[in-house]
DNA sequence: CAAAAAATCACCCTATAGGGTGATTGACAG
DNA sequence: CTGTCAATCACCCTATAGGGTGATTTTTTG
């Protein structure tokens, strides 16, 4: 079975060298080549030319930029999205992988990497190449480190979370059936365990997980 | 140079079969295999035996598991580690990014992904087998999707990004060299565009994406 | 260039939040 | 069995938030 592959990329050189260097491996074919997101975006309005084709797709396009193509994209086809980029910004990556982007290679990871993605993808698994996933990796490992745990009496963090969701005071003392003052309390002493000053302070601290 | 690796995993054949591939390799050298983390973490506290090593933690380890390890290690030493799993478990997999694995590797893989991981790790790089890196995308591809997204004027926007860390309309309007009354405009108008009532909601759309 | 939208400010008034202090009850640990 | 702490409620008072209306000026945009 034959993987199917569109190319899309500004740099004639790059787009050439790596359709040559794809229609060398004996499963795979390279259906088309643009140089523009428009014109891909064109052709796939028109016909339904690839049945599920896998579009390599560079993030630094004149125009409409790989990363708005996206959505565009999305909303006619679906096919399974390998990004190119020739820089690994954390930004752009964590973007890409937002917007559907099923892989993300960096071109310093050379051809081979680009082949080894689209084997990758086609047998239904993503592929990062390795400065891309250590970003990855990277976002995580920042997100959940060093902070101090706050550990809540029971009811004061029903009351942290009825204030996570927007209730009033009045609301979450309905709601849980005891009076706003005692409502008022659960808060002046949550404040206080939390070192916080008021509730945008304590709702953060509840998001980002250090309140349990 | 020689890549040190050691290896954790509770089964022995596992643990056999990789060091003996491992081994096998010219620029690789096992310095040692343990079955169990805390035998590991005894080596580690007692000699600083490795200068800079790579681990290799199965994950589903009698006694301290593979992810609880993670931060005992961490307070010790800081090698690489490139977690191996039987299963592909999204859950599990960011939990091991973010207590700090750079790498993970689902044992369906096989040994040459484990292979291909550490030299990778060795570049310092991070990789992530392809089931492992589909579960990490799918965590950004769901976790942006299917919202409407609301597009703010700049200042409501600045407004709103200092609402949510908890500054006051007074601070807020010195920091930004305009009237108290002025805040208080741009954020009833905020509200308005954002279907919202009050600080607490807004926050919430901010905060997970739903505003530009 | 004209219309629309963004940004600025003002004054009205009410609702909600938050700090302090203190009391009662029941559960649990030393 | 006595002190600590969670949970409940009350009253005092001030600060902050938020809704309505309306005006002026600049910027954007068709």
């Amino acid at each position: 079975m034959y993987t199917s592959v569109i190319i899309i990329d500004d740099d004639a050189i790059v787009r050439e060298s790596v359709r040559m260097f794809l229609e060398a491996q004996s499963d795979i074919e390279v259906i088309q080549c643009f140089g523009r997101a428009e014109d891909y975006l064109a052709e796939l309005a028109k016909n339904q030319f690839q049945p599920n084709h896998i579009l390599l797709l560079d993030i630094g396009l004149p125009g409409l930029g790989g990363l708005e193509a996206i959505p565009e994209i999305k909303q006619i086809a679906d096919p399974d999205i390998i990004m190119l980029s020739t820089y690994e910004e954390e930004d752009k990556i964590l973007k890409a992988l937002s917007l559907g982007a099923t892989s993300y290679i960096s071109k310093r990871a050379g051809l081979k990497a680009i082949l080894e993605g689209i084997q990758i993808v086609q047998k239904g698994g993503a592929y990062l190449s390795p400065a891309v996933a250590r970003e990855v990796v990277g976002f995580f490992a920042q997100s959940k480190r060093k902070k101090e745990e706050f550990e809540l009496p029971a009811r004061q963090y029903e009351v942290l979370s009825a204030l996570s969701e927007g209730r009033t005071y009045q609301e979450i003392a309905n709601e849980m059936s005891i009076s706003v003052e005692t409502v008022r309390s659960h808060i002046k002493k949550m404040y206080r365990n939390m070192q916080v000053k008021n509730k945008v302070e304590a709702i953060n601290l509840y998001m980002n997980g250090s309140v349990k």
